[in-house]
RNA sequence: UGGGGCGUCGUCAAGCGGUAAGACACAGGGUUUUGAUCCCUGCAUUCAGAGGUUCGAAUCCUCUCGCCCCAGCCA
């Protein structure tokens, strides 16, 4: 199991040893704490695992809290987003907390600050503030509002929470260290007026607190131990504890940083998937193509597979950029497991058996699983008229191909021995049927002369199949670095990342299929009926499936190779 | 050229002074009614580089090089 194979990383090492030396008296309390103002994806997957994984492995608990001090970008169906997602992950988190049922406390710490002559009201305007904080190698020079009476400091804090003044007039300032040479100590604004309603607290606020201030006392506020984060809050580190030492709270929690997650061949920041999709370059948040927690699950993929990825990546400091093949790898691992194995056509070439008996259909038995046989057996029926893979029939195949040619012999899965005895053609010279004939001693596959037969291929039967569409994905850029030589990424984007095939013909069992539920196409890869395009058509419409991930295709290798 | 961080196989990643785990990828081979799965085998004399300490260094010290992050009233 996951528990049991889960590789040790630093943070738990500095866990493991803040336990033994009985620090926060042996608990463990984590937070995922995302801002609700985009869709999760599976960079963020991999923090959710982390701090619930770490909360779970050491008898604590995870928070889900959301990060909601910016109401200009925050909106309630990325709350409800968020929730599914973290849900569908497999993490159970309770009541969700908020950044926002803290407002009245961070005021309060707010004012205390003030009234230790440790935060101040400045009157600079945006870019003066900007010009007074110097730059990299630059120190700052102090604002001129910055030795205010701390009675004026607390008038005018006063008055901006009562909504005297606009936004940017006034800002709240800790009193640092315009010097400093780590510019988030250069006397950072705590606390802006935004006149903005808030989704939670309606227009109760009309200042609201800065990232920097939040995060910290909302940690201390729930009793986080260990609070994990990304490394880019590395800078912010000093300013966290600050704070943190200048009031009175409940605890001090302990930072720590780790690498976010980045994967060839996609984009993994809200910014760029949120072009992705206002630009159309997609269709929409769950677009199977997208890294997002909703395409993915759209796409079909499963959160044992993604929660595997995320143990096997590990936890490092390390910039890196996973091999997408590393999480088709734990797809496929899963999949193959879990998938009952269907036959499905996608670019059907019509056969008929000219010796097979007009009006006969005989009854199959195929296996739902080749290793499981608690998967049980199904029954497929057989016809003269039947679909084969066009990729499966090569006029005039190479040596090593295994499959239909004029005179050639493959078995048909789980049904009968054929030969291809003639090639029908349209005006243009297109193959369009197959004439074949079965060996009626070879029912089942086998042969009792016992030769053997190299290909096997699959194929549906004419007379009871269904018609479907099906949605065959690539990946969403050409380079594995979509934006290599520093291009727009939008120029990188792989025109073929989709491709929608209309006459697919499926066996009879999927007719009732769930949405998302995995099969595995035999020999084509694992598919899942659509669950958007599905729920939302009427009954005329054939049914969507989505192909989530390709078999490993050693066949494919071969040729590519030559 | 300010501050912070990082550099171990193509990609992730163990390693914490005792002589380079594992996974993915790749390459061979076996089994197979999915060219799937599964199973073998191979794949870093070397840890960004150079010095030094040590009987012994990826691990300690020094210097050099490279990459990432920070100048939102975003998080």
């Amino acid at each position: 199991m996951e528990t049991e194979d889960r590789k040790t990383h630093f943070i738990e090492s500095i866990i493991s040893e803040d336990i033994q030396n009985n620090k926060n008296n042996g608990a463990v309390v984590t937070r995922f704490p995302p801002e609700p103002n985009g869709y999760l994806h599976i960079g963020h997957a991999k923090s959710i695992c982390l701090n619930f994984n770490m909360a779970n492995r050491f008898n604590g608990r995870c928070n889900l809290r959301f990060d909601d001090s910016n109401p200009a970008k925050e909106k309630q169906v990325y709350i409800d987003s968020i929730q599914s997602a973290v849900h569908w992950l497999g993490f159970e988190f309770g009541t969700p907390f908020y950044a926002s049922d803290y407002f009245d406390r961070l005021h309060d710490f707010a004012v205390e600050l003030i009234k230790k002559g440790k935060a101040y009201v400045c009157s600079l305007s945006a870019d003066q503030i900007r010009e007074y904080r110097g730059t990299l190698t630059e120190p700052g020079k102090d604002s001129p509002y910055r030795n205010r009476s701390i009675e004026e400091n607390l008038d005018l804090f006063d008055r901006m929470k009562k909504g005297e003044f606009e936004e940017g007039e006034h800002t709240l300032r800790a009193k640092i260290d315009m010097q400093s040479p780590n510019i988030n100590m250069r006397d950072p604004i705590i606390y802006r007026v935004k006149k903005a309603p808030h989704p939670r607290t309606g227009d109760k606020w009309c200042i609201y607190p800065m990232y920097d201030f939040t995060h910290c006392l909302s940690d201390a506020l729930e009793g986080i131990t260990h609070s994990l984060c990304s490394l880019e809050f590395e800078d912010h580190r000093p300013l966290y504890d600050w704070i943190l030492d200048q009031l009175d709270t409940p605890c001090h929690p302990q930072q720590i940083e780790f690498a976010r997650m980045n994967i060839n061949y996609t984009v993994l920041s809200k910014r760029k998937l949120q072009r992705l999709v206002e630009e159309n370059h997609v269709d929409g948040w769950d677009d199977p193509r997208l890294p997002t927690l909703e395409g993915m699950r759209r796409r079909g993929y499963t959160p044992e597979a993604i929660r595997r990825f995320c143990d096997i990546i590990g936890v490092s400091k390390k910039d890196s950029r996973i091999d997408m093949g590393l999480l088709e790898s734990c797809l496929r691992d899963d999949l193959n497991e879990r998938a009952p194995r269907v036959m499905g056509v996608l670019k059907p070439l019509k056969i008929t058996i000219e010796n097979y008996p007009d009006d006969l259909t005989e009854e199959l038995t195929a296996k739902n699983h080749p290793q499981n046989d608690d998967m049980g057996t199904r029954t497929l029926t057989f016809s003269k008229n039947i679909y084969v893979e066009q990729d499966d029939f090569m006029e005039d195949p190479p040596k090593k191909f295994f499959r239909l040619g004029p005179g050639r012999e493959v078995r048909l899965r789980y049904a009968y021995l054929i030969t291809c005895t003639d090639v029908v053609k349209d005006e243009t010279g297109r193959v369009i049927e197959l004439i074949c004939t079965y060996d009626p001693q070879t029912k089942g596959g086998n042969a009792p002369d016992g030769r053997k037969v190299k290909g096997t291929i699959h194929w549906v039967n004419a007379n009871d199949c269904i018609d479907a569409n099906v949605r065959l994905y690539d990946r969403l850029f050409k380079d594995e670095n979509p934006e290599k030589d520093k291009q727009d990424f939008i120029e990188n984007l792989n025109p073929e990342s989709l491709e929608e095939l209309e006459n697919c013909k499926l066996e009879k069992s999927l007719e009732n299929i769930l949405p998302e539920k995995a099969v595995q196409f035999e020999r084509l890869g694992y598919f899942c009926l659509d669950s958007k395009a599905s729920s939302k058509t009427g009954s005329e419409q054939n049914p969507v499936f989505n192909r989530t991930v390709t078999l490993r295709d050693t066949w494919a290798k071969m040729k590519g190779r030559h």
